[in-house]
DNA sequence: AAAGAAAGTTATACAACTCTAAAAATATTG
DNA sequence: CAATATTTTTAGAGTTGTATAACTTTCTTT
């Protein structure tokens, strides 16, 4: 029999956008999956047939979809995924929304546990520890533009330092 | 005519595994990629011939396999995109160096141009700028432990700047 | 409830990638 | 240099995912 519980990327993808349009309305029809993913809508079907094989979603031919409990709980796992990847591209890496979305679109698949907990951390950690912060940000836009300048260093942490003093004060 | 310019994910695996191949030998033969690539000698003949007719390696049946020039540039591309990611996760997320690497690898195909650039200036800065830097990096794992202590911050923070003057001094 | 529209499915084909088994070419060595 | 071993390729088949075209089911509207 063919792997129950790992999915494609392809898969996944299918998993996550009947995910997403069964949080908006109650269930999905094949057509609202194929709109979205820019899909024909016979290829919808045969994703359709196999992910019900594999037991994510309630599926019968000319029926209505929803997700398994199984279906859900990976569903939220990937996109997850997605949103973790999109998030630090933004606020960490300054990228664009569009150019986010796309590439964590891309490379949600491919990440593995371990290193989603890490990212996840990692992006949690950078919006509450002072030493990152916008100020940070604003820096690392700055060396992005005109590289290291060394000789500020220690400017910036003391201003890091009394902007952080300033902020406690206030509370 | 197919695509030209674009490799899928499987011919990036194989053009990365000719580069390291060929950058320790003089050329790569068919059985050195089936090897390190765990993958059958009948499917490299196709992944070859694939190469060769988009004028990524010159190859000939039963000859030596070398890259062209094209072939190097998007090698070497595709390998930066490998290192970079690897390296993030080793030095920023504090992965281990294997799962780093399968991360890295399954990952390398899908990154973006932009998020590319972005995430090499990232790693680079981590590295010189003292706001983060070695120090840092053991917060960031403190947190991963036991969560945000925001008392500590403000000797976080001074401690940081007393530890950059000192150095300061040295030099 | 019947006609027409919309949605969904099936049949078929194709492209990419993989494998096993067998055949062909090349290399090694006694 | 001929026998043997190794390497490479071909032939054929299976898997996954995609599309087009034709057909069926379901929904809508009068």
């Amino acid at each position: 029999m063919a792997e129950m519980d790992t999915l494609s990327s392809s898969m996944e993808d299918y998993l996550e956008a009947i995910y997403h349009i069964v949080a908006r309305k109650q269930a999905a029809r094949a057509k609202d999956i194929a709109e979205r993913m820019n899909v024909n809508n016979s290829s919808v079907t045969g994703a359709l047939r196999s992910l019900s094989e594999k037991g994510f979603i309630n599926y019968a031919p000319y029926d209505l979809i929803t997700l398994t409990k199984k279906g859900k709980e990976h569903a939220r796992y990937v996109v997850r995924k997605h949103d973790t990847l999109k998030e630090f591209f933004m606020k960490v890496l300054g990228a664009q929304e569009e150019e986010a979305e796309a590439t964590a679109c891309k490379m949600e698949h491919a990440i593995s546990p371990d290193i989603l907990e890490r990212l996840i951390r990692f992006v949690e950690f950078v919006e509450v520890c002072p030493r990152i912060g916008d100020e940070w940000m604003k820096t690392f836009e700055k060396f992005c533009r005109e590289g290291m300048a060394s000789e500020n260093c220690e400017q910036c942490l003391s201003q890091c330092l009394e902007t952080y003093k300033e902020q406690e004060e206030k509370e």
